[in-house]
DNA sequence: AATAGACCTTGAACGACGTTCAGTTTGGTG
DNA sequence: CACCAAACTGAACGTCGTTCAAGGTCTATT
């Protein structure tokens, strides 16, 4: 008992669900993850689900939590480069990439719904905020005249302007559409946003 | 038998069960689509779907088509102005506030996935490209220098950066973010983008 | 008018699904 | 050993999309 008010003492058959449930939505997308054969796979009942979690959206909510983890260590070393125009274009060529190799596991991150009234839990909402925060620093740099709120609003624009793109690459035609096509579009796109931002932060000089 | 081969002549029945899919995901999104619903609304037999379409994925498809059209008519007056980077501005806006004001079905057009294999019907496909076609207006007009066909595949990223950030404000938080907000942050991408491209498109003169 | 044949329409039934729960097993504590 | 609470089981439930045999409706032909 070394919890004062919450039990966290669930290693071993949660784990198993999470990397089973992992496993699936990279074999089938998150429509094919079916609770008959996440127990299935991970060697357990099928009422097992609810003693470890809450329901399937919160299975599919602790794997979109490794997916960001991550997506997070694939962006690490692109957002240390110093010269912020550098940066975003090796933060984006990043994102689409890491989108490329992890396409399943990535989408079912912007796939998934939760049912209607009830809001995203803090703990998953935290891993959204560590990832923005990550691709914030480089803007910051660009356009130091913003004060610090609409810099928050501008870094999630720029983050669902890459985000859109590959988004609307990957679900287009998986086949068809290589890869280097995409990684140039988000270089393109990026590119222009900065040759624009630093542009408008500097109206002369 | 007017027809050679494909008898088109399903007036009534049909049009009333997509009317009621429509306003079953107006009115509770695409999630909340249910047969016994849609045939419940429109007066007739469970089954009965299955004579109009060939099932409910298709009854989706036909509803986002109408959408599509309705969108391609919001953007009708803003793809006529003359100035592409007004032109550009007002597209997005008017993409933007359509978005608002018909959250559930712009929704459904981008939630409905058909099941992994099978591709999306000519007949939807041509829908988007038309869209497409009402964007790349202005764009061309702003790059003239660019091949053909690299501009349609920058209209497609245009098209994705605009609705990325639409698409990541909705989910995100319906209330909450208020709708001057979106508009301006839009408004802020594009002018970027535009910018941008202007400038990489005359590097002196 | 009568018959035939092709379509539409019905609603009960089916299998797959997520979730529940009464019963059983397990593991630690007095 | 006895006890209890927690974890675990799997049959059962309600809901879902889809199917299909049965009956109805309409039009063309005789």
């Amino acid at each position: 008992m070394n919890d004062t008010s919450k039990p966290e003492s669930k290693p071993d058959l949660r784990t198993r669900l999470i990397d089973a449930a992992e496993f699936e939505i990279a074999e089938k997308g998150l429509a094919g993850l079916k609770a008959r054969d996440v127990t299935g796979r991970a060697g357990c009942a099928l009422g097992a689900i609810y003693n470890a979690v809450a329901d399937l959206d919160e299975l599919v909510q602790r794997v979109n939590s490794r997916t960001l983890v991550r997506l997070g260590a694939a962006l690490a070393p692109a957002s240390e480069t110093s010269a912020p125009e550098a940066a975003m274009l090796t933060l984006a060529d990043a994102y689409a990439v890491f989108a490329l190799n992890n396409r399943r596991l990535w989408s079912a991150l912007f796939e998934h719904r939760l049912p209607e009234g009830v809001g995203m839990p803090d703990w998953h909402r935290q891993d959204h905020e560590v990832l923005i925060a990550r691709i914030g620093g480089p803007l910051i740099a660009l356009r130091p005249d913003l004060p610090a709120e609409v810099l928050r609003l501008r870094v999630r624009t720029l983050f669902g302007a890459v985000h859109g793109v590959v988004h609307l690459a990957l679900q287009g035609r998986l086949v068809g559409l290589p890869e280097a096509a995409l990684r140039q579009e988000v270089a393109a796109l990026v590119t222009a946003l900065v040759a624009g931002a630093r542009q408008l932060a500097e109206p002369e000089a």
